[in-house]
DNA sequence: CGGGAATAGTTGAACCATCAACTAGATTGT
DNA sequence: ACAATCTAGTTGATGGTTCAACTATTCCCG
């Protein structure tokens, strides 16, 4: 039970601004992706990751933990995009409890769709408003921060 | 309809890396929380935001602001909050719309014990795993990311 | 003053995330 | 081979968030 070691007023100041400029920021993708396209940033995720993938597939569990969400949490998903028409499950023939989720054309379509508006979001509300080199400096600090994680 | 202009290859990684990283980062602080101390990120934000507050109270919408919460949910925040004790609601005599949050003794003493924990795990999975002028670089930037947001 | 517009805050319903419990198939050890 | 255990994925209940609708009060202005 060690006295703790408060942040000093500078790391105070940083932190609070990346604490609330992220709320902000997400609450701003989330609200535009969901009015223009019908989807949550979460759904969006979920749709990058699959399109990034060799056939546009990947099982369920590497899905998960490459979208950082939890099984369960993916499986609702998939469901709510499954209905949409933009994914579809196909089940694995090598692993008879496992699922491929499958992007389908009309997902692709969609994605594309999306996309182009998002990157725009993106560039709109924080790369073309900060130095390069911040944005840098951001990629240094969280791809460490993921380095924690996974090391945990 | 213009094409959209795409990230280069390194804005791509660094936006992926801050995306990820956060929302595992976000994860983290809110289990934390929960396990330990039984709140969620958003009731320790509005802990937070009145214990910095003349008198420990903030008008709802002031608050609401601050801690970048809609009116809707920091009323029910802050009805949870308030049927554990942390927080009171007055209203406010000057207007008769008006009502006050107000932080309880007990509801300091228990942003207290959180913030100890909590500082500890910003440190450990943030602070102590980048550079420091890397922290401060985050800081200007969602800075500016919110004076962005400010002006919209 | 008085009527319309704006503001403060709450409420309930629908939606999404989380957690624990569950099914089914694979793996391991003896 | 077979029981114990582990992994893949789903499901349903619970609790938090969002959105639209609502009440009550104040502000604005002719």
């Amino acid at each position: 039970m060690s006295e703790p070691r408060w942040l000093d007023a500078s790391q105070q100041r940083d932190w609070r601004a990346y604490v609330d400029g992220s709320v902000r920021l997400t609450e701003l993708m989330d609200r535009d992706l969901k009015t223009k396209h019908g989807l949550s940033v979460s759904e969006y995720e979920i749709l990058v990751r699959l399109s990034e993938a060799p056939d546009h597939r990947l099982r369920m569990a590497e899905l998960a933990a490459n979208a950082s969400q939890s099984r369960s949490r993916l499986s609702h998903t998939c469901s709510r995009l499954e209905s949409k028409g933009l994914v579809k499950r196909d089940n694995c023939g090598t692993d008879k409890r496992g699922v491929y989720a499958q992007l389908t054309e009309e997902g692709y379509a969609a994605l594309e769709r999306a996309a182009r508006d998002h990157v725009e979001v993106v560039r709109e509300h924080l790369i073309d408003v900060i130095d390069p080199a911040d944005l840098e400096a951001i990629g240094r600090a969280f791809g460490a921060v993921l380095k924690r994680l996974g090391a945990s």
